[in-house]
DNA sequence: TATGAATGAGCATTCATTCAT
DNA sequence: AATGAATGAATGCTCATTCAT
């Protein structure tokens, strides 16, 4: 058997474990069991538990933000790429609970390096957002004056209800992604409307 | 020295201790270090590490909740109640940030019992705003239909946002309580107003 | 039990296993199970491996420094100083073996602060030699110019021999201390004595 | 590569790595890297990890006896045999110090098989003295009785103080090895002297 | 009641050695 | 013959918890 293939085995038992018990609580041992391989054998390939947790944190950003920018198309107007991201992100989280809960809690309450992984993450994520806010403002004329700053707090605030929803939507499986995507678009847009188009949609929400 | 305050002072270690680093990585014999008892005392009265674990839980998510409840006046207009009851949940968050890393960081990732806490808190703050919406929307006519489901969902929305806003200002001294507030209100007034007053308020941002 | 006599049956036990096996053989395990303590007892007590080595080879440094010097009367001649003093080794090496070969075997090669106490016990013992010989050189008169350095030099063979025959006498029971001194007199003294007498001492210490 | 060669690389890679670490706190995988080989190979070649040290003081034990023989010549009066010997045995001791702490510090300590290279070498040295002691003694006439057990404890001690000083000059590079040799025999020869000449060569010491 | 002392269980990591090629 | 890969065994150490006073 590859040894890349291996290692794949050896971060998927590593991210089931880490995120059901955390990372303290999490045995080599089990991780090892689950993996089907002998202990030393992590120790080889991943040199240590924080090097493993490590490498399980970034793997796993890795395919959320892959996940994302995958599900967004670059010149769709911003709300069908919000709409999109956010669809991918919940997806993504719902169908890699373990991964979501490694990134989520336990990732950020660990070392610094596993934390800052996270962090990479998240400045990646509201980047993302940021970016759409700018530029669809820019693009909307200096009808509003809308600051670097006061966006990254948008995108700040829209990512942290993302995640909640993320939260809400593995933890009840009567949740779709596409309904999280609703209920976080009506709370948002209407308020990040006004800054992205030239022109007020006459009625912000045309209710015939 | 009464039996209670020992306690207290026991709990204040605990929070910081376990805010620091986390349920695993803190060690029974620094808590009782920094509370100034011999470490056989903090068994006696609090029984187990995972007792005292949730004590602390328990009593953070309860403070946090009165300052968010002391923050709000009951006979309000509802604008009003969000953004009081915003500023005292960042006012708080930012003051007790230990209280806050036990509460965000660490009860949801260690077991069953003080997750549940964690679990407990949201369903409380998050049924304060949702009754804010359901009432405000009842006092509204019948305008808009919001069940109760969709009011969850926004409310879930709304608290992940605010957690996200604690963290960033938390983080970064210059984020004040008022501009977190601030923030989060424009992103999500607009998207909430429709549904709590009678008449669409004539239009959020007037657009001529 | 007092923690005093406890800690020194670890002790105890420890410069027994650490004599038979050395350093990195011996087993912390071996030891408490020899000392009949629980093993954690061990690391409460002397906090690590490490520690526990270095507290052995402290001891037992002393131990052996102690009982040289005092098996020596400060004013009798250098002759009879040097006499005693090497029965007292001798006497003390034979006894304690594993004590002995602690120091003499393993303490050397393991690190820093081990050897340090071994260079810090040669150091005493050279330096006692080292003060008899130029003590007694400079009662002698000018008659022959006895430099520190070769004076240390002289003293570092005779410790040099004495650790040898110390081995010897340790290996072979039927070598009594009496005459290991015997050998290691008959060998110096004539080399010695013309240094430290006036006039090749017809009786070497004329007492009237 | 020749296999002879590749081995002699091995060892050449052991006795540095013996003889900085010992034996326990060597990694076969140093000794590999060093050696430029692959890990298996050394077991291949050198079977097991005790058959390699055993090696490696066989090698070194061979060399400084070696050493000694070379510099002796046989027609050679007592003295200048000694002095030869000794020269001889401290040149290479302080040209070689990896493999002189392999034997004078490690072997010893380590299991049987390399302690017995240590004594048969050790046995060579003292038989080499105590044979030019007792040739030259019989040499000398009846003058002096000098049974064979005390011609072994006199070698025991000269070895061991040559021991003493080839430490002593491996450490502190101004001392030369003629210095070594200048110490020891003021010391010794004149306690050596009178059992090897036919007539005490008037009194070492002239006392009229 | 409160405390100094003790202990049993568990865990990450290292290393000599051996397969399979 | 020679090597990359794999593994079983062992070890130092920490920590929550409980006695004995």
């Amino acid at each position: 058997m590859p040894r890349a293939v291996r290692e794949r085995h050896m971060l998927d038992a590593a991210v089931r474990v880490f995120g059901r018990q955390g990372y303290r609580a999490a045995a080599m041992d089990d991780i090892a069991e689950l993996a089907g391989v002998p202990q030393p054998l992590v120790h080889l390939y991943l040199r240590s538990k924080e090097d493993l947790f490590v490498a399980c944190v970034r793997r796993e950003a890795g395919a959320l933000l892959a996940a994302v920018r995958g599900g967004v198309r670059a010149g769709d107007p911003a709300e069908r790429q919000l709409r999109d991201g956010l669809h991918a992100f919940f997806q993504h989280t719902v169908r890699h609970p373990e991964g979501w809960a490694v990134l989520h809690l336990h990732a950020r309450a660990q070392g610094e390096s596993s934390a800052d992984q996270v962090v990479a993450l998240r400045t990646e994520l509201v980047g993302l957002v940021t970016r759409l806010i700018v530029s669809a403002a820019r693009d909307a004329g200096g009808a509003s004056a809308l600051g670097r700053r006061e966006a990254v707090g948008l995108a700040q605030a829209l990512v942290g209800a993302a995640e909640s929803l993320a939260v809400w939507a593995g933890g009840d499986p009567s949740v779709t992604a596409r309904e999280a995507v609703s209920t976080l678009m009506d709370l948002t847009w209407p308020g990040l409307a006004p800054h992205l188009s030239p022109i007020p949609p006459s009625p912000p929400h045309p209710h015939p």
